[in-house]
RNA sequence: GCUGCUAUAGCUCAGUAGGUAGAGCGCAUCCUUGGUAAGGAUGAGGUCCCCAGUUCGAAUCUGGGUAGCAGCUCCA
């Protein structure tokens, strides 16, 4: 970074800089407003700002537009910001009334400096850096853009604060030219966009996290798990339909239900002996083996693929539903390998690279990064199974793969499965949020709790090793992530309608028709507008519902023989013959274009 | 689960200091219709989310649910 353009935007550092000095900024003006508001934390994220607060009221966007003004106020009062140090108990002392400054202080390890920062009348306790005067931030260029609840320290049972978040720029117009592009996002929001096109809806009465499928949204599931069936036979993989529910007693070998029971949907009485309970599966592991444990297996018989388009139902608290992508039920690509040792790397290789085609056939993959979601050894709790020395060799042999590879991750602690470490497929979303597309993981102590050995070419008993994994997640999740992506305009191939036909006026309607009955005769996803409007109207319908193609169909074509399709982008491609057209169409269907 | 917000026609929303409701778009019928984003007329549609309470009377006020949204916490 050459000198000129260390205090720019454009290096990190100093953005992050400027956002926290905003930060404070903000802290400054609640406090002149409403001195009792207690202040937590007030750090810089990746996009601007928040301040975490106590106050006995709740803010409303009244609040907000107050806040912003009295900070413009400060912003011209070009307040000088100063850094001093203090001792543990003067320290402790000078916050004293700022209970939660008091907490950090007493958490800070001992022989740690103390520093404050100063500007006008306010005094944060703050690590740093920050700007050198509160006359560097541009006054109309933030913008305070949410307030919502956050823990305190991230922990559920401790107070509940209110964060406010921020964003500013340099310049004004940058500030426009975000908030117009965040705007935009949230059009292609596949929560809105999704019902808005009819992909899926939500009853009341059905309940949180159970989204209906309507036919569209039917349809391009349906699609992308033939896809995958078909690919997974190509690979190897053997299919398999386990149920969907089990007794208490499977969950009970598996570890479920002593690690996961809070997810599960339970059926009947647990504490009820002499009833039989039963639950809804939250993973298909366990049934899974089910298909290996069927006979003897030898050593010959691995690596033994098994896949399976599964359903699965987590009881998530009721906070955390969101659209398609935080649901109770939904339908995973999953699948599990029994492999001998010396087939895992092999094999893990071979569930990365299919994974990495899937997402790269839908466009996914170009947002994904990738997570090595490893146990934390310090956990208090009892969320994970086995032995540490157990652990330390799953992750040290999926390091090893993963460097083998050449995959560039990063490393989650505590983001493990119970029974193993994981390699997740991040994706990143319109707003840049993070959720998992796809897990890939190494299991080293179900195969034991299940007793699934295998015979090995010495006639001795030995433990598998087994992968979880999935091709491309789950599919109401994936739907989602490609609603957002294609804004509504998904690739040809997985459209539920592919070709809508559009009679200029009644008059072409059964030449429309005759060209939608061989349409739909090859197998294409046709319908024709039949209605008594104009046809303008037809083509603003049709581009609304983002539909690949329209075959405008008037007396010319009729004359001619010929269908005129225009695709959604607005390209008019011209009088062709239906031959020349259905063949352009079944091109691209194969091939899967995106376009 | 926690905090805050929200719920009126298929959709987007207005409305009433408590007296059973409106607009635009959409939908249906008829007319119109030769070409790239809104042709016309008529009409049908509402337990104003649900259940209690207050009241002569509740869509409106109060309480409790349910669902949706934002975020936190948790997760695919």
């Amino acid at each position: 970074m050459s000198e000129e353009n260390l205090y720019t935007f454009e290096n990190p550092e100093y953005r992050h800089t400027y956002w926290h000095s905003c930060s404070h900024i903000m802290a400054q003006a609640v406090k002149r407003l409403w001195p009792e508001v207690k202040l937590a934390i007030g750090p810089a994220i990746d996009e601007g700002w928040y301040y975490d607060l106590y106050a006995p009221f709740a803010f409303t966007p009244e609040h907000l537009e107050q806040i912003e003004a009295e900070m413009r106020k400060i912003c011209k009062e070009k307040l000088r910001i100063e850094r001093f140090e203090l001792p543990r108990d003067e320290a402790l002392r000078f916050m004293a009334d700022e209970p939660f400054k008091v907490e950090l202080i007493n958490d800070l390890p001992e022989g740690e400096v103390i520093s404050f920062y100063k500007q006008g009348e306010f005094t944060d306790l703050c690590a740093g850096p920050h700007l050198d005067s509160t006359g560097r931030v541009k006054g109309n260029a933030l913008k305070l853009t949410a307030c919502n609840a956050a823990y305190w320290r991230g922990d559920s049972n401790r107070e509940t604060l209110q964060r406010i978040y921020g964003i500013a720029f340099p310049k004004k117009e940058e500030l426009d030219a975000y908030l117009a592009k965040r705007a935009e996002a949230f059009k292609r929001d596949h929560n809105k966009l999704g019902r808005e096109l009819e992909f899926f809806t939500t009853v009341d009465v059905i309940g949180q996290g159970l989204p209906v499928l309507l036919p569209k949204g039917a349809r391009v599931v349906q699609l992308l798990q033939r896809w995958i069936e078909d690919l997974e036979q190509s690979k190897g993989y053997l299919l398999t339909k386990t149920p969907l529910m089990a007794k208490s007693d499977l969950y009970k070998i598996s570890g479920h239900w002593d690690h996961y029971l809070d997810g599960m949907f339970v059926l009947g009485d647990p504490t009820d002996e002499t009833k039989e309970c039963f639950a809804l599966r939250p993973m298909t592991c366990p049934f899974q083996y089910q298909v290996f444990l069927n006979r003897q297996r030898s050593y010959r018989d691995l690596p033994m693929r098994l896949g399976e388009t599964s359903t699965l139902f987590r009881n998530e608290d009721s906070g955390e539903m969101h659209g398609l992508i935080r649901v109770r039920q939904f339908t995973i690509s999953e699948g599990h390998l029994i492999l001998r040792p010396d087939q895992l790397e092999e094999e893990f290789k071979g569930c990365l690279e299919l994974a990495k085609y899937c997402l790269g056939t839908l466009g996914l993959l170009e947002d994904c990064t990738f997570r090595f979601s490893q146990w934390d050894p310090a956990n208090p709790n009892n969320k994970y199974e086995g032995t540490p020395e157990q652990w330390d060799e799953a992750q040290r042999v999926m390091g090893q793969i993963l460097d083998d590879l050449g995959v560039e991750y990063t490393v989650g602690i505590d983001e493990a499965a119970f029974y193993g470490p994981k390699l997740d497929i991040q994706y990143h979303n319109v707003f840049g949020k993070e959720d998992t597309l796809v897990t890939i993981q190494i299991d080293m102590l179900l195969a034991q709790r299940f007793g699934m050995y295998y015979i090995d070419e010495n006639g001795e008993k030995a433990l598998p090793y087994i992968i979880h994994r999935t091709s491309m997640g789950c599919y109401e999740r994936t739907l989602a992530y490609l609603i957002e992506k294609y804004a509504g305009a998904l690739p040809c191939w997985m459209c539920p309608e592919q070709v809508r036909i559009l009679p200029v006026t009644d008059r072409a309607l059964d030449y429309a028709r005759d060209i939608e009955e061989k349409l739909l005769t090859q197998g294409f996803r046709v319908t024709t507008d039949s209605r008594g409007e104009k046809i303008g109207r037809k083509i603003r319908d049709a581009q609304m519902e983002k539909i690949p193609y329209m075959l405008v169909v008037g007396d010319r074509d009729m004359e001619n023989n010929t269908v005129s399709p225009r695709h959604r982008s607005g390209t008019d491609l011209g009088a062709m013959s239906f031959d020349a057209f259905t063949a352009m169409l079944r091109q691209e269907v194969d091939s899967k274009t995106i376009k």
